[in-house]
DNA sequence: AACGATACGGAACACGGTTCCGTTTGGCAA
DNA sequence: TTGCCAAACGGAACCGTGTTCCGTATCGTT
């Protein structure tokens, strides 16, 4: 194998340091932007604040979407282990459910424009789409299941449909203070008990 | 009198007979643009359907915003004034605002990303915002009080709150097979019931 | 028919995304 | 240490789209 690669594991990839440099530089940068101007900053000013070129944003991050998981993924992978977390610890699944969705929400709205481009059918963010997705269902669809189980909820709704319809409702969360998006997900998770 | 006035009775502006006509052949066009393209299709694509310079778009619709009310204003006005009339001929208040959301659910989600653009925080989509808003929130309003009123409902969620999160919820309907927005919309509408 | 107001068309500009290529630099081998 | 070259860099250039502006064409009236 002549260590000229090693893509599949973690760990030191045999890139140039300088390379390795200007990606964590752009990682910072980007983070830094993303909270002044939103997820919908244009390249050049993340280069800018980097102090790098706009083939070197390119190079390490060929999409926006790559550059945005990577700035988030620590969270959504944190997001993610809550879940069997909060099922071993709450009271009842549906309990557990209610506080997984709020931990999403959070994130999400604390995001500027994260939850508008996370839904839009732009193609391009479709590489995002897929990490959430894949990322989140399935924790969302071992709490519903819990709660089903336990006869607490309705069991004809997919973890699929009800992430898409909590990612909805935070968009535009921020910047209008009379939509409190929490409050509307609270709702709809409300709505998923049982009602006999 | 002096038949130059048209259109319902309402003004009759001493424009040039080119430029009503004009007015209507945009009109059309874009309403033909938005059903294939959606309603973020270039302005150039409107143009050359219509077969007009881009001046004259600006010149009638200086913004989108202002393009996008015009072609559906009818749908949104036919749509407020179903409220009242859902509420008379149903059976419950409660079910007579399932049926208007529903009625406004169907609405969005036909039109290609009418639902996005009327949540982005975009400014310049602040008219489109406020006009649905202005229409639409004091029907929804007297559905929830009716509701609320009979005993039916909880009645701490404003109509605006409502609104906004039903709409959120339409985005992306459209193009996107799994995800079914009239569903979690029932469910958003049940979880609003009184619990005890 | 002539004339002024009105409206028109589209060139030109602004802006942001994306590509491409000449130049620089890090790491290795001699 | 020096020399070499693949890796990485920077940013000019290009493209698509929104928006403005102004010379020209048309309408409607005198």
């Amino acid at each position: 194998m002549s260590g000229s690669d090693e893509e599949a594991g973690r760990a030191a990839p045999s890139k140039r340091a300088d390379a390795r440099r200007n990606k964590e530089t752009l990682l910072d940068a980007a983070a830094s932007v993303f909270v002044t101007s939103g997820v919908h900053a244009p390249v050049r000013d993340i280069a800018a604040e980097a102090g790098v070129g706009l083939g070197t944003i390119y190079r390490h991050f060929p999409t926006r979407a790559d550059l945005i998981i990577a700035v988030y993924r620590h969270q959504v992978e944190a997001c993610a282990e809550a879940g069997p977390a909060l099922l071993a610890s709450s009271a009842t699944p549906h309990a557990a459910l209610g506080q997984w969705v709020n931990l999403f929400v959070d994130f999400l709205v604390t995001k500027h424009g994260l939850a508008a481009v996370l839904h839009s059918d732009d193609a391009g963010f479709d590489t995002l789409h897929a990490y959430f997705l894949d990322r989140l269902v399935p924790v969302c669809a071992q709490l519903l299941e819990a709660a089903a189980a336990a006869g607490e909820i309705r069991s004809d709704l997919g973890a699929y449909e009800l992430m898409r319809g909590v990612g909805n409702l935070c968009i535009g969360a921020d910047s209008d203070p009379r939509y409190d998006a929490r409050r509307l997900v609270e709702l709809l998770i409300a709505g998923l008990r049982r009602t006999d």
